[in-house]
RNA sequence: GCCGCGUUGGUCAAGGGGUUAAGACGCCUCCCUUUCACGGAGGAAUCACGGGUUCGAAUCCCGUACGUGGUACCA
């Protein structure tokens, strides 16, 4: 048995969306599984949509899911160049060879041409033109035309693109690693152009040409070839490459979450979530689409969000890392339709994953997302003590700044509110007495603090209670975060007196004001 | 329109002739927490419909409906 070799193949026409970046991790893992070699094709043979930049964007994305090709246009192999628009003279080759053949032929008519017989149909509510063999023989090429004739036209460089002829009534089977056995008739495609009148290949070449040359064994696709399989299948035949035919699974779609229609690029800032992994600029638009990297997800998270939306182990197992998905990965067990996508169960992923992770691996992008905000962290040793403190708090790596602001920085806002309808006078005396105590501490200890704080509430005869909450507004600003007495003691003494005094003074001031 | 693929709670899903039809997200209730989360215990909610086959169908077959994809010199 061969070595396995699996390709992702985009074309570089955007960002790569949720569903590219799972059709590669699916490539990925299953090459992973089996030892085999994950390579990168850039698909580029359009040269309209083409997007300069796309490519380094896929290749970026890729890497901070950890999927590293093992071949590809940044990281060359034995079958270079990866690029198909640097792979042009391959193709016209093959294609001229089908001719000679007799399995493709010559076609002259012009895309207007095309177009208008289309209009014309469709004006008189006939179904929709198809290329093939109803048509062929009134059209202008090389099987309705004499010798003679194409020969004149192949001579005087008239534009001309090659089509392969597909028989009516024909039953093409494959296997689908997915979908077991199909068998497709013939008449639902039309002679598909293999060969455009620019010289390059359309996908239905390309994609044999190449999956032939770089000795792919098994081809992952989204489900939208499904209907074009039995064209491939022919071509490979026709090639005479039978017996290297890669082995199919067409994949199911992703899904808007509102139903109607796979997600598509243009989603993502219309539904209010990310489509892309990171962030993705149009050269065009200038429009910033966030990526999930920007929202603060992890990608731990995110490339086990996506296997999971499509996959699954068949044990109750949720959570799984890379190396887990490699090691449980079968294709078999991809599903056979197509799966919504959830943003609020991709964002419990993320928080699962913070929750699991070491607040150490933590720690640089909480850092990063602090210093944004001119949070200066002097204390090493008390930023790790807070990640690990707050982490489980937090769904995405963003919520570490509420979370954890505070312990470095005065709190923006005071809600004195929450305080004020209950306060009065012996709470504040009961706050100027802790202050007191409080400065007389030598060890900064919480359990020191939380006790010290319980004999003076029952010296005064207030429940802890009601003064609990006004101590953590003090610290906090808000009602949230960890324990009181944790982060008095990580805010240390001098901190803690401040902004208790602080607090005192904001507090006098509004019932002044009344 | 035609052709293909699909259909288990709102969502992701296990289950592939006999199950009280798993589990997860979300939602609700309670416990924990003198905050917010985390954690724990419960709850509501499902086999698209109609025919077969069978002692027995979510499971197999056929229709219908619905969804989705294709129907480009796009991929």
């Amino acid at each position: 048995m061969s070595k396995v070799r699996v390709r992702f193949a985009p074309s570089p026409t955007g960002g790569l969306h949720l569903g590219g970046v799972r059709t590669a991790l699916y490539n990925y893992l299953f090459a992973k599984k089996h030892g085999g070699d994950f390579v990168l094709r850039i698909e580029d043979t359009d040269q309209t949509r083409y997007i300069e930049g796309a490519e380094q964007y896929i290749i970026d994305s890729l890497a901070w899911c950890g999927i590293l090709p093992d071949e590809g246009p940044h990281k060359e192999g034995d079958y270079a160049p990866y690029r198909q628009s640097e792979r042009k003279n391959f193709y016209k080759e093959y294609a001229e060879e089908l001719v000679q053949k007799g399995y493709a032929y010559y076609a002259f008519d012009t895309p207007e041409e095309i177009e208008t017989l289309r209009e014309k149909l469709k004006s008189q509510g006939k179904s929709n033109l198809q290329y093939g063999h109803q048509v062929r023989l009134s059209m202008r090429n090389s099987l309705s035309l004499s010798t003679e004739e194409t020969g004149l036209l192949l001579d005087s460089g008239f534009p001309h693109v090659i089509r392969v002829k597909i028989n009516s009534d024909e039953f093409v089977s494959f296997n689908d690693m997915i979908r077991g056995n199909m068998q497709m008739d013939t008449n639902g495609v039309d002679d598909k152009v293999l060969l455009k009148a620019d010289g390059m290949p359309t996908y239905h070449l390309a994609v044999v040409v190449d999956d032939y040359l770089m000795k792919i064994t098994h081809a992952f696709r989204g489900e939208e070839w499904l209907p074009s399989a039995p064209v491939h299948v022919l071509l490979w035949k026709y090639l005479g490459w039978e017996s290297h035919m890669p082995k199919w699974a067409h994949l199911p779609l992703i899904l808007k979450p509102d139903g109607n229609g796979k997600l598509s690029k243009r989603d993502g800032d219309r539904l209010g979530f990310p489509v892309f992994a990171l962030g993705w600029t149009g050269p065009a638009s200038k429009h910033l689409q966030k990526g999930f990297k920007d929202l603060g997800f992890l990608p731990e998270a995110f490339i086990n969000m996506l296997a999971m939306l499509g996959w699954n182990p068949g044990t109750e197992q949720e959570l799984f890392s890379l190396e887990e998905l490699v090691e449980n990965f079968s294709i078999e067990r991809v599903h056979s339709h197509g799966a919504k996508f959830d943003f609020e169960k991709a964002k419990w992923f993320n928080h699962e994953w913070i929750k699991k992770s070491d607040g150490a691996l933590l720690e640089p992008e909480v850092k990063k997302i602090l210093q944004q905000k001119n949070i200066i962290i002097d204390d090493e040793k008390k930023f790790k003590q807070v990640v690990n403190l707050v982490k489980d708090r937090c769904t995405l790596l963003s919520d570490f700044w509420e979370q954890s602001y505070f312990f470095f920085a005065s709190p923006l806002n005071i809600d004195t509110d929450s305080i004020l309808s209950k306060w009065n006078d012996s709470k504040n005396l009961f706050f100027i007495e802790l202050i007191n105590s409080y400065k007389l501490f030598n060890a900064w200890d919480g359990t020191e603090l939380e006790k010290t704080f319980k004999e003076i509430t029952s010296v005064h005869r207030i429940k802890p209670g009601e003064l609990l909450l006004p101590f953590r507004v003090m610290l906090v600003g808000a009602k949230y975060g960890p324990g009181v007495f944790e982060i008095a003691s990580l805010l240390g003494k001098e901190e803690t007196l401040k902004r208790i005094q602080h607090t005192l003074s904001l507090l006098s001031e509004s019932k002044a004001g009344c």
